[in-house]
DNA sequence: ATGGTGGCGCGGCCA
C-alpha cells in the first residue's frame, strides 16, 4: 500500500508537534506539507529524519513555502514550474519509487479580478504545460496540496454566496478542469464521501464548528494509476486540536 | 454588517 497525503499547515513551526503526531498515527509514505512558512536555513530536520522520514523543502520568509516528507529516498527535485520566474515558494516535485509527485501551493488570488488573481491564472496556465510534460514523461503522477480551487458546488459550503468568487469563479474552475482533462482523477470523488465534505475552513466565524468550509485540498493522480486508488479521505481530526491550521490532511491510498 | 481570526513580526500584509 502506498499512503500520501496532503496539508496545509499554516505554519510549520506553530504546527510542529501536530506534524510529528499526525505522522506517527498515521504513517503515510509520503506527506506534502504547504505554507511552511520557514526559511531553509531553519528547517526541522532533524526531528522529522528521527521520525523515520527523508524531506525535500522549499521555504522562504514568512509566506508560502512547501515541503515533502517521503519514507524512502526522493529523487529528481524540483522546485520551480518550468518557464515560470516566480521567487515565491509553491512546488516541490520528486520521484518516489515510479510515482512522480508534484506538491503544489497554487496562490490564493485575493479577488477576482486583482493583479494577485492574474498571477493566480498564469500560475495555472505555466502548471498546465508542465503536467502535459509529466504526463509523457512519467509513468505515474500525483498532483497534491492546496489547489485554492473548489471543484464544484458540492465542494462548497453556500455556493450562492460564493457564486464567482475566489476560489470558486469560473476562470479558476476552468484552469481545473483543463489538468483534469490530461487524464487526472480528482481521487476524493471516486469514493463515496459524506456531503459537506471540506479540507478548509476559515478561523472566523466559527467556520470550523459550523462546517462553513470548502474543498480546495485536492489529490489528482493520473489515469492508470488512479484505477488503483482504494481510498481517499479528510481527516478532520487535526482540525479539533487547539491551535489548529485552518486546514486538515487530505488523505489517498494505492495499491502499490 | 466590508467585519471576523490567525501567522508573522512589530506595522500591516496575507490568507
Amino acid at each position: 500500500m502506498f499512503k500520501i497525503a496532503t496539508w496545509n499547515v499554516n505554519s510549520l513551526k506553530v504546527r510542529h508537534n501536530h506534524v510529528l503526531d499526525w505522522l506517527e498515527a498515521e504513517k503515510p509514505d509520503v506527506l506534502a506539507l504547504q505554507e511552511t512558512k520557514t526559511q531553509d536555513p531553519n528547517f526541522p530536520l532533524e526531528a522529522i529524519n528521527d521520525a523515520g522520514y527523508q524531506v525535500c523543502f522549499a521555504g522562504q520568509k514568512t509566506f508560502n513555502g512547501v515541503a515533502t516528507f517521503t519514507k524512502k529516498p526522493a529523487a529528481d527535485v524540483i522546485t520551480d514550474l518550468p518557464g515560470l520566474d516566480d521567487p515565491q515558494r509553491r512546488v516541490m516535485g520528486c520521484r518516489v519509487d515510479d510515482v512522480f509527485v508534484l506538491n503544489l501551493y497554487v496562490p490564493n488570488g485575493s479577488e477576482v479580478g486583482s493583479e494577485k488573481y492574474a498571477y493566480k491564472l498564469g500560475w495555472l496556465e505555466a502548471l498546465q504545460k508542465y503536467v502535459n510534460k509529466l504526463i509523457t514523461d512519467e509513468k505515474h503522477v500525483i498532483l497534491l496540496g492546496d489547489f485554492n480551487i473548489a471543484p464544484e458546488d458540492r465542494d462548497v459550503h453556500d455556493p450562492e454566496k460564493w457564486q464567482d468568487k475566489i476560489l470558486v469563479s469560473e476562470p479558476e474552475r476552468k484552469a481545473l478542469l483543463d489538468l483534469q482533462d490530461k487524464g487526472l482523477v480528482d481521487v476524493f470523488r471516486l469514493f463515496e464521501q459524506e456531503e459537506k465534505s471540506f479540507s478548509w475552513w476559515d478561523y472566523r466565524m466559527m467556520g470550523f464548528r459550523r462546517n462553513h468550509g470548502l474543498r480546495i485540498d485536492l489529490i489528482l493522480a493520473s489515469q492508470e494509476l488512479s484505477k488503483l486508488c482504494s481510498a481517499s479521505y479528510i481527516d478532520k481530526e487535526p482540525r479539533r486540536l487547539e491551535k489548529p491550521s485552518d486546514h486538515t490532511p487530505v488523505v489517498a491510498e494505492f495499491d502499490l
